[in-house]
DNA sequence: AGCACGCCGACT
DNA sequence: GTCGGCGTGCTC
């Protein structure tokens, strides 16, 4: 359809049919505004959608993108446009497509959205030469290694289709699914196409972007938050100007309008951080799957643990499966062992005290003994969620809690009590504040006191400790790889999250201090994260051992969790299953869907207000059309961190069968916020994945 | 998000 | 007396 034809009108005072535009301004409102065009821009060739405009807003001058002629409402005095602005290229209609899709499902102002598609600053022509390491490394190019039969038989079968599709590549660990992305965007390039690779930011080590670098050379661009605003915006012109092909970087490289998009690869899908949690509060998979539909090009899902929303889809056909089962050379899965704590507590206490610390048992002491004898390396992670450092005092249990938000204070280092929310810090004291003769002491166990254990236990041994305290800078992380690449480190203790993605040769023994952290978060996720985290963490071990298979320990409290059991059993479709038919049966994602409307502000009671109220509109919108009958209110209730920066937070949960219908019901209940009191907030979160 | 307007506290 | 704190409202 032509826009044109959309103001034509017979009347004769009919205006130009592109005197007035629609433009969506750099600013959080709720739609785009109209502006007039003056009759020297109307005769402009470039005046047409996608383009970049400055336009008057109040007192200032902001930018914003046309997105098609209108006609005015007569409701307000319209302002003109003031330029084009071609400092900045004109989005195509399948990309400007795609953001007003996502402004539209995630219920985001459209100008913030469409912002997001260009670098923080402005082009420059000529570069300073830096002393920084470059940002993708100049690397000999690397030897394509054979594929095996699975790889070349998924690659075959992928390229065998054409235009949109989704692949889900569902590879055990060390199954070599990142060659099949590399060989697949070998064949992008040639083809003269452009390809992004989105991996999750905590994984986007210099190991990953040095291998993708080798192989594909001088083709490889890299977005990530680690880059200054300077170096963010040479990379997304190196793209825009087709002098690299292929962006790796986390979601936001998503945002990249590239012209030639010729295929998108998700690396380790599952994991939940591709979902933002502020602002646009998207999925990059499932956006990364949209934009691959207006852009008409196959979407690559991998992972060796997808995401129950993707294997359903998979399972129903929506997403082609490709399945790698076997360890490339055929090397072995891991060994997985677990180590039951309550036979352990039990056996201490008959046998008295043991002279291990508390968090190491006597199999996990042996195995580490064993590998190190035998010159391998070993790792033993923590999860770091939940058993942060706190600090209790032992006569009264006094907790030190962050007088902004409703959380404890955890240390760091030696007496540095910080808050995770705000920036409320204070030092610890030797002092109770709250009893006469109390000394507080740390609870818990970090990757600090392990170190310091291991240190005593094994004197000859290097350790190295790998977690966000200790890993500063991109090149403190790049150092610390390298040298347990290298073999100058015997034992890593690191936190999962950091664990994740790597691949250490020489690593045969992974041991899990307590793997039963996050069991019994109150999220209807948190038996899946589990899995996926045990399994992930698991295949760390072993990746290169020829003969034998590699070790992994899990201490656990729960033996008999389904996360651990099917973890041991290296069956994850049968976990799924399990974990699918529970979905089911409560009306969860994947089968239902759910929105979360958060709503805060200073004055507790106005929240609390606010949010019951928000309640009794929701039920009369559902009354009055058939279509949201299926839907459920659940709420309000007090939101799991009910205060955040003095911020009391409430919140409601709505669910429904039906994306689209729901979707509508939730665009209805927050279009008009008129009856909100000031100084209260409410925050929509579409397809909501972190509820606590 | 900015930017202005407006209404209360402590000061060059 | 004003300077400036930030709560509130508006932007085609």
């Amino acid at each position: 359809m032509s826009f044109s034809s959309l103001a034509v009108d017979s009347s004769e005072k009919a205006e130009p049919a592109n005197a007035y535009w629609k433009v969506a301004v750099e600013a959080p409102l709720p739609t785009a505004l109209t502006y007039a065009v003056s009759a020297e821009m109307r005769a402009d060739p470039r005046l047409k959608r996608g383009t970049s405009v400055c336009v008057p807003l109040g007192r200032r001058t902001v930018s914003g993108i046309l997105l098609g002629p209108t006609l005015p409402d007569g409701k307000f005095e319209l302002k003109n446009i003031i330029s084009l602005d071609e400092s900045r290229p004109v989005l195509h209609e399948s990309f400007l497509q795609w953001l007003e899709w996502l402004a539209r499902y995630y219920a985001h102002p459209i100008g913030n959205v469409t912002e997001m598609a260009f670098p923080p600053l402005e082009k420059k022509e000529k570069l300073r030469k830096s002393n920084k390491a470059p940002v993708t490394p100049t690397l000999m190019a690397d030897q394509r290694p054979e594929l095996t039969e699975e790889q070349a038989r998924v690659i075959g079968d992928i390229e065998s289709s054409s235009g949109f599709n989704v692949h889900l590549v569902h590879g055990v660990t060390g199954s070599g699914k990142t060659e099949i992305y590399m060989r697949l965007l070998e064949d992008v390039v040639k083809a003269g196409r452009q390809g992004i690779v989105l991996v999750p930011e905590i994984s986007l080590t210099p190991q990953l972007i040095e291998r993708f670098a080798r192989r594909l050379g001088d083709a490889v661009a890299v977005i990530h938050s680690h880059l200054t605003p300077r170096e963010k915006t040479t990379q997304w012109w190196a793209m825009m100007e087709g002098k690299k092909q292929i962006l790796i970087g986390a979601r936001s490289a998503l945002f990249c309008p590239l012209p030639n998009l010729g295929m998108i690869v998700i690396d380790e899908e599952h994991e939940s951080s591709f979902k933002q949690d502020e602002k646009l509060k998207y999925h990059a998979r499932d956006a990364a799957v949209m934009l691959a539909k207006y852009s008409n090009c196959p979407v690559i899902l991998g992972s060796a643990t997808p995401s129950l929303e993707t294997w359903h889809n998979a399972q129903s056909g929506r997403y082609k499966l490709h399945q790698l089962k076997a360890r490339v050379a055929d090397r072995a899965l891991p060994s997985i062992e677990v180590v039951d704590l309550r036979e352990v507590k039990d056996l201490r206490r008959q046998k008295g005290e043991s002279d291990l610390p508390f968090w190491l048992t006597e199999p996990l002491y042996q195995a580490i003994t064993e590998t190190l004898e035998k010159k391998e390396q070993a790792a033993l992670f923590l999860n770091r969620r939940g058993i942060a450092q706190a600090v209790v005092c032992p006569d009264c249990g006094y907790v030190p809690e962050c007088p902004n938000c409703a959380v404890k204070l955890t240390l760091h280092g030696r007496s540095h009590l910080l808050c995770h929310y705000c920036d409320y810090h204070e030092t610890m004291t030797e002092q109770c504040t709250d009893c006469p003769d109390g000394e507080p002491k740390p609870i818990g166990l970090g990757t600090e006191t392990i170190e310091k254990d291991l240190a005593r236990l094994f004197p000859e041994a290097r350790i190295a400790r790998m977690d966000r305290d200790e890993i500063g800078t991109r090149e403190d992380l790049e150092r610390m790889i390298k040298e347990v690449e290298n073999r100058e480190v015997d034992i890593l203790v690191g936190t999962q999250m950091i664990a994740k993605g790597l691949d250490f040769p020489g690593l045969t023994l992974v041991g899990l201090v307590l793997a039963d952290v996050g069991f019994n978060l109150p999220d209807l996720r948190a038996s899946e994260r589990s899995f996926q985290l045990l399994t992930q963490v698991a295949g760390r071990s072993g990746r290169h051992l020829n003969e034998g298979a590699g070790r992994v320990l899990i201490q656990t409290y729960n033996p008999d969790h389904p996360s651990i059991t099917y973890t041991v059993a290296h069956d994850y479709e049968a976990y799924a299953a399990f974990e699918l038919g529970f979905r089911e049966a409560l009306s969860y994602p994947p089968y239902w869907r759910l929105v979360n409307f958060r709503v805060q502000g200073l004055d507790l009671e106005k929240v609390k207000k606010t949010a019951k109220q928000l309640r009794t509109r929701a039920q009369t919108l559902q009354s009055r059309n058939p279509a949201y009958a299926p839907i459920e209110i659940l709420g309000p209730a007090q939101a799991p961190m009910a205060k955040i920066r003095n911020q009391h937070r409430w919140q409601l949960l709505v669910k429904g069968p039906d994306a689209a219908a729901l979707g509508a019901f939730c665009r209805q209940l927050v279009e008009n916020q008129d009856w909100v009191a000031p100084a209260v907030k409410i925050n929509v979160d579409v397809d909501a994945v972190h509820l606590l």
